[in-house]
DNA sequence: TTTT
DNA sequence: TTTT
């Protein structure tokens, strides 16, 4: 099936702060939920407020980047694709998680912003390029065997 | 929260013939699944197929263009937002599915191509306006209460 | 022709305030010029500065917004449409200029951030839906019909 | 200015087969114009057609793809970024093109559709890959120069 | 569960 | 200059 396409842009901000763990095969990954908004005006002109949680997940370089300089609140743009994978819960029923795996990572704020943690101080470096990420294997990932959403 | 962007492009095929239900509030909705191509060459050159399955949720208008002139096998152009819904399995567990809610449906091969339902043979209108479907309530899809991915 | 698709995602830096004006047939509009940064590391590791600039007509709503909220220098997200407009020199010669017709303008840092001028010390109201633009004729846009790029 | 994205997504038909050429640095580099649908019904309900015209540029191995295996009448997917270079007409004037450099190609009709040339006939391997470009330099394509719109 |  |  040649023709094909799984892109995913979102702008919106992290739940909380990445935190670096590895693969088995050793590749550094991170995880962090990202919130979009999607609040509306209803039909009688009121505001609703509704939240829309991604799980997104970066590997490689980019995921250092993340880990060392983002952290939670902190506004970012992301381009990725979607990946929906099975695990199974203390049931032993099979449960699907779907992810954006990232290929691009943008912090959007000025440095420094919403940061209340001690690793996003440090100058933050121009994160810009596009990497091909390859296959990737989130279930390989080290203690997310059995992570709810 | 001003700054937000949730939206999501795909191109595959549908694993399914899709069918036109409605809500409880009466709005026509369809689901169906949607094949991107995700395989790979691998280190030693080896081709590697893989399969990346998406739920596709369309309302209205929309709806009913795809249950009229889509047929499983077909491929389609999707623009749409990424929604996660929670649900009750039958041990009371939640869960959740994460889904894309279009906003716009594009055939992209030749009408008529890859048909063997009766739905198909009619002359297809042209289906290109992006519809603002406001905020979407697919928990309330009739018969979709209990349906796993 | 029913396959189609015309979509630009940007976000960058505004070049100048936005000005508001009028098209001949009374509908606001806003002609700026939007940066982003192409810069990239040549082979020699060297970092290489290069800008791309961007000619953005938004319409309606959206271009009060614009000039009521947005100056130069500020960082937003763009979402629109290319479309290549003709027009005659001096010489009465016919040239062609792209710009990106916008569909959403989204700012993207504080408010207040960037402005020298004084329409952007107002509270901005949130300007997140999208609207149909139909078609548009920057062509007869006043004082528009010469304007080379 | 690290916060940047400039991406343009289309889908549309060739207006003329894609002739190969070379940089000046010997680069394999492609030129053609694709055409999207703009048609659009009027508030009188009736249809009116409009085709707007985009020049996309194409360079190395995704350029040989597309001068083996496309041709006039083609449907296609493009995947780019916007670009405007600055030439010379012949009275000395500086002028603006505006091109698509394309990162990613895809074709979305069958194999042998709409093909009158000889190019065309052989098996089309899949094309699939994101290749990154890097700076490009359309200006100093050999025979580009002058090329108006 | 799609398709080439 | 494409196509349905």
């Amino acid at each position: 099936m040649a023709a094909s396409l799984n892109k995913v842009f979102l702008i919106g901000r992290l739940g909380q702060d990445p935190k670096l763990a590895y693969t088995t095969s050793g590749m550094p990954v991170v995880n962090f939920s990202l919130a979009t908004d999607e609040g509306y005006t209803d039909k009688n002109g009121k505001r609703v407020d509704k939240t829309e949680w991604h799980r997104i997940v970066v590997f490689n370089k980019q995921a250092e980047f993340c880990a060392n300089y983002l952290s939670k609140g902190r506004l970012i743009f992301v381009e990725g694709r979607l990946q929906t994978r099975e695990w199974q819960d203390q049931q032993g029923q099979t449960r699907y998680t779907t992810e954006i795996i990232a290929s691009r990572i943008q912090a959007l704020d000025p440095k420094g912003t919403s940061t209340t943690s001690p690793n996003a101080t440090a100058p933050a470096p121009e994160q810009t390029e596009e990497e091909d990420l390859g296959p990737t294997f989130p279930s390989e990932v080290a203690g997310m065997d059995d992570a709810p959403f």
